[in-house]
DNA sequence: CCTTTGATAAGAATAATTCTTATTTAAGAA
DNA sequence: TTCTTAAATAAGAATTATTCTTATCAAAGG
């Protein structure tokens, strides 16, 4: 699946704005890295994006790749899927039940919700393969790590002021 | 947060359950990895969980707990979080979107659904933490990895007739 | 209480991701 | 346009999660 010229364009502009905004350098290789990931409704890894860049950029080193795409996900041009940042989870809950994911430290949270287990899956998405599970995933800052935070940014100020 | 007396001794005994009908070998470490993730409602990696277990079996090593936990996500008596088994993958829509996740492969297809948009994050779940976004995942097996294991099985079909 | 086959421990090996450092380049100033 | 400089990059070393290899060990049935 391959998105629209006008929706590319669209997001590429919107990009160049980003990164000028927040004083940050709009080089050949972030922008060959946005527009891989862009033009794409697909969710490529970073060796997958790394490959195809290359084709356009050939000198591209994989840890621009991996630099820039995080550069991205603190800018808010891109997500993650799934926990972020480490390692696999496991869960021994088979029983119907959804998430609360923390992007900053992976702590992930059950909760249950009648509306969410009665969701039907739509027959194109059951179209796309055969379905296990369902289940929403609320993404955010867990209260623990809010708190982690505000603390440092405390703690910075005070140095400043100095 | 913990799991009950009660819904523990009943996770314990179908665990059993589970492992002799597949004649799978019920062991000391099987037991307690099962246990430590039974009693828990978070959703510990590998390291936590040998950290844990190896107060109770000081010998257990890293490598049993891996091998214990995917054998445990095979028999289906665990799930994972997120894309399957392999990298940290990318998404450059950051508009409402939902997914479809392959836990074979890890592909992961985009659908986008009003009636998942219009969910309203239960307080419950907001006291948790600040939420970014909120979607919709449907876990299952792809078109592809369907066709591909059925390939298999039909192969393996063959050799065995000879 | 044997036997056998599958399970485990230990450490080596692998592979994804990040770090270090010397070089290069974007972007604003002249 | 050219110069300046802080920021960005490439290359390869380092780190770390995960898996593999192999020599012991133990569960389960006889």
């Amino acid at each position: 699946m391959t998105v629209s010229k006008g929706e590319l364009d669209r997001r590429l502009s919107e990009f160049r704005h980003r990164l000028s905004q927040a004083g940050i350098k709009v080089t050949h290789q972030r922008l060959e890295i946005f527009r891989e990931l862009a033009q794409s409704a697909e969710h490529p890894d970073a060796e997958t994006i790394f490959e195809a860049v290359r084709r356009r950029v050939p000198t591209i080193s994989l840890d621009t790749v991996y630099r820039t795409l995080w550069l991205f996900v603190d800018l808010g041009v891109l997500h993650t899927l799934g926990p972020p940042r480490d390692r696999m989870r496991f869960d021994a809950n088979v029983a119907p039940h959804h998430h609360f994911v923390c992007v900053q430290c992976g702590a992930t949270h059950d909760f249950f919700c009648e509306e969410c287990d009665a969701f039907r899956v739509p027959d194109e998405v059951r179209a796309m393969g055969s379905v296990h599970i369902k289940q929403m995933e609320v993404r955010g800052v867990c209260v623990k790590c809010q708190k982690a935070s505000s603390k440092k940014i405390r703690a910075s100020r005070k140095k400043e002021e100095t």
